[in-house]
DNA sequence: TAACTGCTCTTTTTT
DNA sequence: AGAGCAGTTA
């Protein structure tokens, strides 16, 4: 019985048997994590005869559900994992909502919003309280909003402590907002983690059934939860304690969205008797890559210090790519895939590619596309934000929950039916005189005084919703999108249109058709509508990967988390691109926490790429290299002819002097501007210090921020009143001092 | 009402 | 460079 724990080691093994009170196992990249927790699972439920009910393992993505799942699936035997509580935060909490929301005044028919519904839910909050989008920008509110949210801090509470102009007009918004999304019956993506407080505080007995049913509780990526999670798993985990968190601080890569690196750095200080296993041993990857991967993470400071121990050979060097732009980049990412699947046998599948910003996978997709590279692009407009499928699934939303104020407006024109703006407004003016809400004052639009045309128009809308709630009755997900289609000729529109772009819309649409019918297939019983909503709301691009197919895998460096490759490139490796901002030290160990992500993914080569030259917002920039390349040992990376970097590097400090890699990038259209107007004589160059006045014939006036290096290599960053910030070659750009 | 046009802003990363 | 938006026109 105990035989599949001989497939772990030592430390392994002791934290898998562990299974009473609370443990934290700090677990490096490619030490077993996941397994650890399959075993655990397995172990629970065959050595110690624990019900699958009782049994709740929290991940962060859905592929690490899913894979958990299997994973004690094949441990054990098929169908074992039925009964186990495996999801992602968001949608074990939205069962639990589902299950007792009406308690504090839902509906259990919610919504969940995605971010651009909770945007334009946002705005409209905004212009209600004639705050314009130009004084604070909609997303900055939606950051602050969400923060506050994650950070369980309630809009009074936001309030009292706002501190500038944005916060202050936030906290204004976040009150109208919140109150705008119980209206719709709504809850967005950070409301699935808070309403559960909420509905403890309220109803300790709900709170009280889940400790009962909740033994054992297993928390994934326990550095990447942030206040909201950590409270409510602390919750639930009260009356066992049977609480196992797994994670490895260094790689915390979230803190953007309100996770708390000091969750997993303080937890013995929440469980004074906390058992802590770490594990070090790696089995994924070669030595030198671990090497580079640890010397890259020690220039981290805040950390809790381990060095990953390979068990493998050295391997090969890692491979710097040093490219003139980023189509030269891509395509030289392009050519390696080539020749080490022609040259070394590597399939497709084992490759992958990484970015730090979405945005750089345009370029790479084409030259896949250009050299017939099969690919796949994970996350870039998920299916599910397409137009076509959010209206389709706007339809269906608004048949659970007529509350729901942004599906109603999505779909009461589409396709159109010629109510426009003016009509809705009159229809609001309608609702609120009566205080009905929209979907009813559609309903009684004949007694509104409205044009005949309108009333019209109105119930063959009404016509539609309350056909398709008929069948929603008692007919399965397939047969409601069916007569959906029927009645509203969407896909025929679309083949009619016979545009490539409507084409593709219309196979779409098909393809959700067959994701019902599938679902259908699988969930026999009826009222599952909301359940096939739920999927859809909380599923996204980077779940479905199929084993079958074969195909280089793109994605960001978020994305890569919980993955492993044979070769990784990491590209776009220049300062400002990776890392990407670094305001404060803490964001730059971010960054370097990123990198390291990305590193330990490799499990036999990486590539590390940089291009001189790039296009950003439409305009070329000048790159520098990222001084994340610089934090390796120069001794194990070589170039793409096979030289070592610690060679150069001794040559370059014999020929020019040392320099050291500095930030910024300097704007294209300065340099270029200065071979037309010739360079200031050496000698007569002027002196630049931090405040200096200055004026560029590009970029206007402006402030030297600071001053790097001396003579040729000369180099101020810049703030200009009119073109932000920028680093320039004192060389090249021209400068004149304003006195 | 809907189509068209020019304008702005974007780019962090995800549930 | 491209998407999305507001404002304008048919």
């Amino acid at each position: 019985m105990t035989d599949f724990l001989n497939d772990l080691n030592e430390v392994q093994r002791n934290a898998v048997i562990a299974t009473t009170g609370p443990v934290m196992v700090l677990a490096g990249a490619g030490s077993g994590k996941t397994r650890v927790i399959t075993y655990r699972i397995a172990y629970l439920i065959r050595n110690e005869g624990v019900s699958p009910q009782n049994i709740l393992a929290l991940t962060f993505t859905n592929k690490a559900a899913g894979e958990m799942r299997h994973r004690v699936d094949t441990l054990l035997h098929q169908g074992s994992s039925r009964g186990l509580w495996i999801g992602t935060f968001h949608s074990i909490f939205a069962r639990i909502l589902r299950n007792s929301i009406d308690l504090i005044g839902y509906d259990k028919n919610f919504s969940i919003f995605d971010s651009e519904d909770s945007k334009s839910l946002i705005r409209q909050s905004m212009a209600e309280l004639n705050i314009s989008v130009e004084s604070v920008p909609v997303n900055t509110v939606q950051g602050l909003i969400s923060r506050a949210k994650n950070s369980f801090i309630l809009p009074s509470e936001f309030h009292r402590n706002a501190s500038d102009y944005n916060q202050q007009k936030a906290s204004q918004i976040y009150e109208l907002y919140a109150r705008k999304l119980k209206e719709n019956n709504a809850l967005d993506f950070d409301d699935l983690l808070i309403k559960p407080l909420e509905l403890f505080n309220a109803h300790p007995e709900v709170l009280q059934e889940l400790q009962e049913t909740f033994r054992y509780i297993m928390i994934d990526e326990y550095q990447d939860t942030n206040r909201a999670q950590y409270l409510v798993a602390k919750m639930l985990g009260a009356k066992h304690r049977n609480i196992f968190v797994v994670g490895d601080d260094a790689q915390s890569i979230y803190s953007w969205r309100g996770a708390d690196i000091s969750n997993i750095l303080n937890f013995q200080d929440d469980y004074h008797d906390a058992l802590t296993f770490k594990l070090v041993e790696n089995y994924r990857s070669t030595g030198n890559i671990l090497k580079a991967a640890n010397n890259v993470i020690s220039c981290n400071l805040r950390q809790i210090k381990k060095e990953l121990i390979s068990h493998r050979n050295e391997g090969e060097p890692l491979t710097l790519i040093e490219a003139y732009n980023e189509r030269n980049e891509a395509e030289r990412v392009g050519e390696q895939i080539r020749n080490l699947r022609l040259k070394q046998g590597f399939e497709f599948r084992s490759f992958a590619v990484f970015y730090r910003t979405n945005a750089q996978s345009r370029v790479l997709e084409d030259v896949m596309r250009q050299h017939k590279i099969p690919y796949k692009i994970f996350g870039s407009v998920s299916f599910y934000k397409r137009k076509e499928i959010k209206d389709a699934v706007a339809y269906l939303r608004f048949i659970l929950n007529d509350r729901d104020g942004e599906s109603l407006l999505r779909i009461i024109n589409f396709p159109p039916r010629k109510i426009g703006d003016v009509s809705i407004a009159k229809l609001r003016e309608f609702a609120e005189d009566r205080q009905i809400s929209l979907y009813e004052a559609i309903l009684h639009s004949g007694e509104g005084g409205f044009q005949p045309r309108l009333v019209n128009a109105l119930s063959s809308f009404s016509a539609v919703i309350e056909t398709l709630r008929k069948v929603a009755v008692d007919g399965t997900v397939y047969e409601v999108l069916t007569e959906l289609f029927t009645l509203t000729s969407i896909p025929l529109l679309l083949q009619t249109e016979n545009t490539p772009e409507s084409l593709v819309r219309y196979e779409n649409l098909q393809e959700l058709l067959s994701m019902a019918r599938d679902f259908s297939d699988h969930n026999p019983d009826t009222g599952s509508l909301g359940d096939f909503l739920e999927n859809i709301s909380l599923a996204s691009d980077y779940d479905e990967t199929q084993e079958s197919d074969n195909y280089v895998s793109l994605m960001t460096v978020h994305a890569a988390k919980g993955l492993e490759f044979p070769v990784v490139f990491i590209t776009g490796l220049e300062e400002r691109l990776f890392p990407l901002h670094c305001y404060e030290p803490e964001e730059l160990e971010e960054e370097r926490r990123l990198f390291y992500v990305a590193m330990t993914r490799a499990q036999e080569k990486i590539f590390l790429s940089w291009a001189q030259s790039r296009y950003q917002y439409g305009q070329q920039h000048h790159c520098l290299r990222s001084m994340f390349i610089g934090e390796i040992d120069a001794s194990i990376v070589q170039t793409e002819s096979g030289n070592f970097l610690s060679d150069r590097q001794a040559k370059e400090k014999v020929a020019s002097g040392f320099s050291s890699p500095s930030r910024g990038y300097q704007s294209k259209t300065a340099t270029s501007s200065s071979a037309v107007a010739g360079v200031l004589p050496k000698s007569s160059q002027p002196a630049f210090r931090e405040g200096t006045m200055v004026h560029h014939a590009v970029f206007g006036p402006g402030v030297v921020l600071d001053v790097q290096g001396s003579g040729a290599k000369q180099k101020v960053r810049i703030t200009f009143r009119n073109a932000g910030e920028k680093t320039l070659m004192v060389q090249y750009a021209n400068l004149r001092i304003q006195q």
